[in-house]
DNA sequence: CGGGAATAGTTGACACATCATCCACGTTCG
DNA sequence: CGAACGTGGATGATGTGTCAACTATTCCCG
């Protein structure tokens, strides 16, 4: 009835057409399914868990071992309270330790610990063999090209643009009700 | 020392090699932020989870939009305690109800209601466009094709062999230990 | 200098996933 | 029949992620 009066108000859905749809099923399973094996296997091989490692990999990759706490948000994309409530966990296992920054009385530190240091060279030979193993082996050099520059596309996509407006609850807290803009899809 | 004693008992390391280094942290980083960002669209678009959103697919896929809680299982690749936590909490959502099996008195069938079907057509159309932007809007048929064959090669060798042995939790409840078999890869 | 805005980070409540355990029912086989 | 074992499913404890406040500091600008 009204879709002819205002025939933008309400486009037609598209659905995805059947290739896609196959493809997506196919993607949508084979992530479920992967990251729940790289924990699973993460947590049998060794005694941390993916965010852990992944704060840990940070954390060792920093010349000095030290990063502030949101610096660790940007780089992780995680909302600075689930880094906080992270590192809170890891703290009380003793695997990095908080430290106040004395240029900035409001910032802290996470700081990696010796026990930090080994529970990751501990974990990641077997997490490179379990990725080579579920990925690598399993795909030739163009296959690799292509898982890259595909995921690059929809990565760039996710970060850029109006997507973007939503992810920057990162670096400002109140993006002021982040206004949807009307007409869809401006893009950057 | 004792390496060259037991040259297979503590293998080098194989580390990623740079090109596939790039590609897995390009492909971790763009799932992470497609499964946030999916997440998010589906809460403003409407009021139900990419989970509740998978429960509800599985039941109107279904002729009787009837289905048995392992069967859900089974299908989502959940385990049991899972599917019964989230069917619980659907429940008191009025988004599905239970009921009892008559011919197996263990077992119990999640049962679509008029709201779980409706918010299910009404969550649908606003999903499938968001996919459409953030994927299928950026790839080209053979990369569409490319991206299917990838998630089904390290889907299938997720689903067999050794690794499934894990996911038999899903079929059987106790593996017995699930016997690591010494020599590392058996391979199916 | 003083006072509001922005920034860095924490906290608590709640939703969710996992694990181990438990119970009710069914199957099998003596 | 009835004991032993397997199966379908529920439950509670615990760890983790998200959201919305909240505190404390610093910045900005008159």
């Amino acid at each position: 009835m009204m879709c002819q009066l205002f025939p933008y108000a309400e486009p037609v859905t598209r659905w995805l057409e059947p290739e896609q749809q196959r493809a997506w099923r196919a993607y949508v399973r084979m992530q479920g399914e992967l990251n729940a094996h790289l924990s699973r296997q993460m947590s049998v091989d060794s005694d941390i868990s993916m965010a852990d490692f992944a704060v840990l990999v940070q954390l060792t990759d920093t010349p000095d071992e030290r990063v502030r706490v949101l610096e660790l948000a940007r780089y992780l994309h995680w909302e600075k309270s689930r880094i906080s409530h992270h590192v809170a966990r890891m703290e009380k296992r003793g695997l990095v330790r908080r430290e106040n920054c004395r240029s900035d009385g409001r910032g802290s530190f996470v700081v990696l610990t010796d026990q930090g240091r080994s529970a990751i060279e501990a974990a990641a030979p077997a997490h490179a063999e379990t990725v080579n193993k579920l990925v690598f082996d399993l795909l030739d050099d163009s296959e690799v090209q292509a898982l890259r520059e595909i995921s690059e596309k929809i990565f760039t996509r996710l970060t850029t643009g109006e997507c973007a407006a939503v992810i920057a609850r990162c670096d400002a807290d109140d993006p002021m009700e982040v206004v949807p803009e009307e007409g869809g899809c401006p893009e950057a």
